[in-house]
DNA sequence: CGACACTATTTTCCGGAGAAAGTATCTGTC
DNA sequence: GACAGATACTTTCTCCGGAAAATAGTGTCG
């Protein structure tokens, strides 16, 4: 059996196993990314349980949440939805056609540009979102209630400024390695 | 074209938008998990563009990182992996199969328990997990060069902290390290 | 010993996403 | 005004992962 400090998570014992094998590696970024795809993996399911109870596959939350955040300024363009998701257009347009199946989300041509698609959300649609989006900011909060307000607002902050770094390549030149 | 000051992130713009649409709801927590779910979009496929190049698909390279972490301490069951990996045994087995078909990995029965598989790397894995993880961690230090030092180790702090209450939800030793 | 429950892994089936080809529409140029 | 190329989206193809059934092996209890 081997004895494990609770200080000691499974990325810092990841990181501990390749200090052994390869001694000469610096393996800090792992305890920030490494530990970050963990808590997403982690953090993912619990997340989908409210949502697939609801019959929404994975994505599906995500357009009902970018559209109703739209909605004070109407349809949103096809391709603007894709990007926000961080999908390709084909995936956005699939995860469409589920919801429109589903009677929760219209689709409709633009009548300036016959290329471009507006979708918005029905009457059902924006009131199962506004339910889900309660349960799913309940459901966040209790993740992370392991951390103090303080610890939120701090990693909040960090997140913000790792995010910004990644979202606009052109403020800092990182075409290397 | 909207203009947007500098400090203001993708996921801070989605909760003023929330604000709007749901005054009564507290996105506090999108500022963290939100940031996190976007973060890991955004470094994925950064990551993958190497194990792409070395012929690897998504999972592979995990297989491949977790068999050489255990390496000193001989072949890795295969629930095992599937489990440090947080993927269902069936996904451990198919990524098993591909990294076997393409000479990098062995797996072979337990002597004594036969339903038990125990997978360690070749020869040729052993080198190509070396080289990868090498420019893996290259290529992670370059994502995180938009924060000193002091703010990888505070966000690497903050994310562990985190995690170790995702992962022993049962634990309640908040203990400092 | 033999039936049964349990465990470890593999297999099958299916849904979702990316890549790239396809379609419709728009824009610029002559 | 017609054509080439760009743009917005959709479709097709394929791969990967989860869920659950299937397979194989172990342990136990009588």
């Amino acid at each position: 059996m081997t004895y494990r400090p609770a200080s000691t998570d499974a990325v810092a014992r990841m990181s501990q196993q390749w200090r052994q094998v390869l001694p000469g590696l610096d393996t800090q970024p792992l305890l920030v990314l490494g530990r970050l795809q963990r808590v997403v993996a982690r953090t993912d399911p619990l997340l989908r349980l409210k949502f697939a109870a609801a019959g929404l596959g994975p994505g599906e939350f995500d357009v009902l949440a970018a559209l109703r955040r739209e909605d004070p300024a109407g349809p949103v363009p096809a391709g603007e939805l894709a990007e926000t998701m961080l999908v390709t257009a084909g995936a956005a347009t699939k995860r469409a056609d589920r919801l429109i199946a589903a009677g929760l989300v219209t689709r409709e041509r633009s009548g300036t540009d016959g290329r471009g698609r507006y979708l918005a959300l029905t009457g059902r649609g924006r009131e199962l979102t506004d339910r889900l989006m309660t349960a799913h900011m309940d459901t966040e909060a209790s993740i992370l209630s392991g951390l103090g307000q303080s610890e939120q607002d701090q990693l909040a902050h960090l997140l913000s400024r790792l995010l910004n770094h990644l979202e606009e390549p052109s403020d800092h030149e990182t075409t290397g390695d």
